[in-house]
DNA sequence: CCGATTTGTTTATTGGTTGAATTATTTGAG
DNA sequence: CTCAAATAATTCAACCAATAAACAAATCGG
């Protein structure tokens, strides 16, 4: 560990005591190894310290769960329900009973819940005020406050899918995870951080144009993608009603949802290009319900964006389909919380003398 | 100073001695004060410490310019003639010819030059070697090696340009400047810092798609925005052959001239949108000849940008002109220099015992 | 001229890190 | 089995940067 990071072997043991002590770290068995010497102490990240609380409030569902320092899922508590037809206080009261029972269930393993997250489908305010929620019907709504947490994080449901998937094997540091759901939203990661932009704003790939002249969008302006490859496009297209009657009729090789898909997959081809030509990353994670969709979005994808991107020749673009599924944005709430744990640790040992 | 760091006076002090026995800080005369109390001494960066060589090579001319600590342009050597028509050697070693030109003025002037950097119209990786520079004909030049000095950093004219605008008064820590040449290229700026892109290739906004059945590309693919936008196809349009002729034009009102740069903001504000929505930036600076055909091109960049851009209702894109106009890029180069030292003052001063 | 006010320096103290020496625990050779 | 080599971990004096608090310097206003 101290030739890792350079700091002297005395320096690593006081550091490391501190987070024994502090209930961070955990000593386990040796990892067995070869060769002389004494072997080293074996270190985890412990399973019994931390924890954090991801929440998630979406159109047809409530959903929390814990997660601990080393990032399993402890606890998963889902709640189906249409959010849209409650008012956003009566919304948030069951939201934060969920959240006091999956508090329970977490102290009862012996996990303190050292913060809370929560995943929203809008627009958020670097205070955690939800600006506009379209498919909640919520406006300026103090999410933080309704809940009587004012510490918690609340941010939009696209970005917090994006650090769901950062860390995952094979994921560069710099990629643009884009959720297709009823909106198309997008989180950047760049540098292995998320870029929220500088109101948190960022991401709105829905509404990039793909076509000045195209339909027109809720949003007031014409030929955004959403009108493209939105959930409601697409499946109107193809003239089925749920994305899984649309997986299984474009598995059965159906033309009118194969056309569908080929027609989406190339707007989102066009709005990858653009991406990536802004950006230069080379790695677009497709998750919401592209991700079950990607055998047939994967190549009109790939058509379209390495005909448009200057620099596909040298480096194509890569596609990767999302790993955790709906429960993506819930996760990455948690992950954050955890995230914060582990990159300011001596933060949390100064909370808890 | 101890106020606004959070440091002692004592530190204060400690630190100052250091920079100004390091000839980074002089001491002047105190700024006249009201009030009781002892006089601060006054400081200033300092005018004869160490300074940045900001080198250029482009289509129709070679540039060099040397900057102080305080950001002041102390000498400036301008070359013109066409590169396209040298081969990369021979150009790269008249370059040479013109840094060696500048650092002696500098060294008159009791400045040391502390590093190089070289703007480029093209691609460069991290390592600093030309990817590809179309308008050069350069494919793979080691230009840092050919110069003989491997330390140089070289960068993307649109990159050192948009750090050239860092600091301006009025601008953001985050913002895009798009800079209109003969291809179009894109600074990206989040929070006071550059972003490269994994490799270097951001800011290619020239080749974000617009329309994707629009005239054929000289990158292959169709629509891009320099079709639209980019200086050729603006000045085809307008029926004229210099960027001065075109202002000239509008400046008198003539329909083909306006109907050219109207349709020209347009596209550009289709692309705006794009990058608004995607990275939720406020600010858009435009430079290149964009700077000085903005008069025109405001309003339709700004109708269609808030048109597509989902935020725009609370807080409308602000475009804002480039202020240095041609030497941005160079400027820049020489200003990368500059801020490295005063990131990091400490290792200045190491390197010179 | 004197006290109030602000700036700058001095000095002892502190906290975190380093380096060198020391102790602990294992493997492998004789 | 024993001992040397190898690797881990701890101890402890020393160091460095920053701090706090006291003190000295320079100015203003009455």
């Amino acid at each position: 560990m101290a030739g890792a990071t350079g700091l002297t072997r005395a320096t690593v043991s006081a550091l490391v005591d501190d987070l024994v002590t502090g209930a961070l770290l955990t000593e386990v068995e040796p990892a067995p190894r070869s060769g002389a010497g004494r072997p080293a102490f074996g270190l985890t990240l412990a399973p019994d310290g931390p924890a954090g609380l991801g929440l998630e409030i979406n159109v047809d569902y409530r959903a929390a769960c814990v997660v601990d320092l080393a990032g399993t899922v402890r606890h998963r508590l889902v709640e189906p329900g249409d959010q849209r037809l409650t008012d956003p206080g009566t919304a948030v009261a069951a939201l934060g009973r969920l959240a006091a029972r999956a508090r329970t269930l977490a102290e009862a393993d012996g996990l303190t819940v050292a913060g809370a997250a929560l995943a929203v489908p809008g627009l958020v305010t670097a205070h955690g005020v939800v600006r506009i929620a379209p498919n909640l019907g919520w406006q300026d709504v103090a999410v933080g406050d309704l809940l009587g947490d004012p510490e918690i994080t609340v941010d939009n449901e696209a970005n917090l899918a994006a650090l769901s998937e950062l860390g995952t094997a094979g994921l560069p540091r710099d990629f643009v995870y884009i959720s297709g759901e009823i909106g198309i939203g997008a989180g950047i990661v760049l540098d292995g951080a998320l870029y929220r932009g500088t109101r948190g704003w960022s991401g709105e790939i829905g509404h990039i144009p793909i076509n000045p002249d195209g339909p027109a969008c809720r949003c007031g302006a014409r030929g955004c993608l959403e009108q493209y490859a939105g959930q409601e496009a697409v499946l109107r297209a193809a003239g089925v009603s749920t994305v899984e009657a649309l997986a299984s009729a474009a598995a059965g090789g159906e033309s009118t949802a194969l056309t569908a898909l080929g027609a989406a997959g190339g707007a989102l081809g066009v709005a990858v290009a653009a991406v990536v030509n802004l950006l230069d990353v080379r790695t677009i994670v497709l998750g919401g319900s592209y991700a079950s969709l990607l055998p047939w979005l994967h190549d009109p994808i790939a058509a379209e964006a390495d005909r448009r991107v200057l620099t596909a020749a040298w480096s194509p673009v890569r596609l990767h389909a999302a790993t955790l599924g709906a429960d993506a944005a819930m996760r990455g709430a948690a992950g954050s919380v955890v995230r914060a744990l582990l990159d300011d640790p001596a933060a949390w040992l100064a909370r808890r003398p």
